[in-house]
Formats: C-alpha cells, sequence, structure tokens
DNA sequence: CTTACATTTCAGAAATTACTGAAATGACTG
DNA sequence: CAGTCATTTCAGTAATTTCTGAAATGTAAG
C-alpha cells in the first residue's frame, strides 16, 4: 500500500489532530485511511501504508470498533478482516457525538446526580451550582435525543434554516415570549 | 483553604474527567474549585486547597485564561489576582463550544480547504470524500454561527420544544419535503 | 491433529505530557 | 530605589501514554 500524495497529507494531518480529539496519532491516521479509502482495507495493507507496527494497527483498529467508527468486512476466499468507515457523513456524525456524549458527558451527569443524592452539605453555593449545571446538561442532553431521533433530511432542512428559525419558535406560543426585547433600538 | 466534602468530590472528578476533556488534572481541578465557589479564589487558595505546587497552578490558570474559561478580579488593598468563572452557564457553554471549535474543527477545515485547492490529485475518491466531509462540516459550524447568535432565551426556547421544531420545519416550505415517510404505519 | 496464517496480548522501550522547586521577573510600597 | 510579595519561567524529574517486537492465541484448511 502506497498512499497517495493527497492521501499522505490527510492522513499526517488527522494523525496530529488527533491528541486533540482524544485519540492517539495512529487511531487518527488509520481512520483517516481508510475514511479516503474506496476499498475496505486489511491490517497488513493499513500498517504498510502508515509505516508503524502491525501491533499498534491491532491495537488502533480495536480502539476505532470500540468507537464504532469503523465496519468490519468481510472478502470471498480471504480470511483476512477488512475494515470501512461508514459511507453516510450524517452516521459517522451520529457515532460521534454519541459517543463523545457517553464519554465526555454522561459520567459528569451522573456524578452530579451523585453528589445531589447525598443530600444537603451545607454549602448552599455549591449545591445550587451543581443543580444548574446539572439541569442545563439536562436540558442540553435532551434536546440532544430529540434531534438524535430525525432523519437526517429533516435535520439538514434544519441547519440551512439557521437562524430563520428563530421567528418559527417565537410565533410557537407566543406567550413564553417575555417581555425582554433586546436591540430594538 | 480547606475544602468541604462536596467541593472535594466535585473537584476529584473534575480532574479524572480533565483528560477526556483534552485538559490535564490540574486544569480540571481548578476549573472546578472556581466554579463551586461563591467568592473569588487567588493562585494561593487554590495552590492549597488542591495541594499541587504553587507553579502548576500559575501555569493552570494561564490555560483557564487562554480557554476563556476565568475572570481575573482584583480584591481593594490587596494586589494579588483573584479569579472566577462565569457567573452564566449559558456563556461558560457558549466559550467552551467556541474555543472546541476554534481548536478541534477549524484547523481541519483549514486543511479540507487547502486539500481542495491544490486542484485535481488523480484520486476521485478520497477528492470527493474530502469536498464531501468539508461541506458537512461548513453545513454543520454555519448552523452554529447562527445558534451563536441567538440569545438565551431563544435557545431555551427551541431546546425546549425538542422535536416539536420537526412540525415546524415541515411547514416551512413544504415544497422542500421529499415523499419519503417513514413509521408512518 | 498439524500446518499456515491472522490477530491479539503484553512487557518493556520510547515519546510525550504533567508537575515541581528554584530562580527570574514583575510590580507595588515605603 | 530597595525591599517585599506575587507571578512566571524553565530545567529537570515524574507520570502517563504510545508504540514495538516477540510470544501467545485464535482459526480455517488439509
Amino acid at each position: 500500500m502506497n498512499l497517495t500524495p493527497l492521501q499522505q497529507e490527510f492522513v499526517l494531518h488527522f494523525g496530529e489532530m488527533g491528541s486533540r480529539w482524544g485519540i492517539n496519532r495512529t487511531v487518527g491516521q488509520i481512520y483517516a485511511l481508510l475514511f479516503l479509502s474506496s476499498e475496505p482495507l486489511n491490517a497488513e495493507q493499513i500498517t504498510e501504508g502508515l509505516g508503524v507496527s502491525r501491533s499498534n494497527t491491532s491495537m488502533g483498529l480495536k480502539e476505532l470498533q470500540a468507537w464504532n467508527l469503523v465496519r468490519l468486512r468481510h472478502v470471498p476466499n480471504d480470511r483476512r478482516d477488512y475494515f470501512t468507515t461508514p459511507e453516510d457523513l450524517w452516521e459517522i456524525t451520529r457515532i460521534l457525538i454519541a459517543e463523545r456524549k457517553k464519554r465526555e458527558i454522561d459520567p459528569t451527569l451522573t456524578k452530579l446526580r451523585e453528589l445531589e443524592m447525598q443530600g444537603p452539605a451545607g454549602d448552599n453555593y455549591a449545591e445550587a451550582r451543581i443543580a444548574e449545571l446539572r439541569e442545563m446538561i439536562e436540558l442540553m442532553t435532551g434536546f440532544y435525543d430529540d434531534m438524535e431521533k430525525l432523519e437526517t433530511e429533516r435535520l439538514v432542512k434544519m441547519m440551512t434554516l439557521g437562524s430563520k428559525i428563530a421567528g418559527l419558535i417565537d410565533k410557537t406560543s407566543g406567550a413564553l415570549t417575555l417581555g425582554r426585547r433586546k436591540e430594538v433600538k
């Protein structure tokens, strides 16, 4: 497996970004390579393409599978495992968000609820702040759950509408609109 | 500075989550402590509260300032610097999203555009995939830019509406709604 | 069962990141 | 402008994470 210059540059970029995204360089590179490959690749091809050790590839693929970001495929008359990324970018995005939520938000939400369960701790400010944080996370994850259910088509439409949605919202149950009216001049 | 058990537990949790959030333990702990403190704290108090070195606190505070997540305050007749987190959780959330976008998404968007600028590379699949990825990121960051402009009040309303928004969207320029009709039974 | 790969595991090496203490710098005060 | 206190810098060390090669395990075919 020899990478084209385009693949090369893309792969190196994903490797560098990896640490910011909470994965290591190799994992980022493997993902990038699979993402740009029209055909599924096996571990040997990836190893060769990236110039890393076979065992490193194995661990990277395992992690990507834990993230649900790659799919295992099989080629007739070949016992090696082949890997691809999902075709649909929206699916990939959904997976990414779901997995990051699971890793970065859910544990904290659980912890906040735990802390609240422990009852009054004689620190009103902290208790209020924790409750407020939990509520905000619940509001946002609740919204996420709702969006998660929408078909791609509607999501795209919503995103395209963008701030026009604000107008729609105001029209709904106008009673909720409080008196505040900023920047009317 | 002696932490209450509640603060203690919250601080330790944020320290542990730090690595998943792309910050180190100390930075997570400092932020957690400031978040739960009704009064601004100075570096000495933080150092003592967390049991880390003074220099570590200094570096952590510097990083939090780079993230725009803490505010510098001054107490009359005291030349030390005091720090707080913004009161408003929505402001904090906006900052977090903006900063993560800046660090995790913008560099990649730039790189993708760069790659496209380099012109045909004789790898149609990769080129198409890169274009598709860039478009998706642009759609999402464009939507983010729009949401960013909304006042908190409207955002909350939107989040509360949740999937009800889907209905609103369908009503807008119904022509766009394609034939697909899932789960009608 | 044995051979022939394919994949995983894992202990140690390498690389990276985080943390500390000491020294340097900055900034107010008398 | 000397003294005092606050903050930052930074070289060295500690801790953690990543990566490798070798060995172990898994698996299909003959």
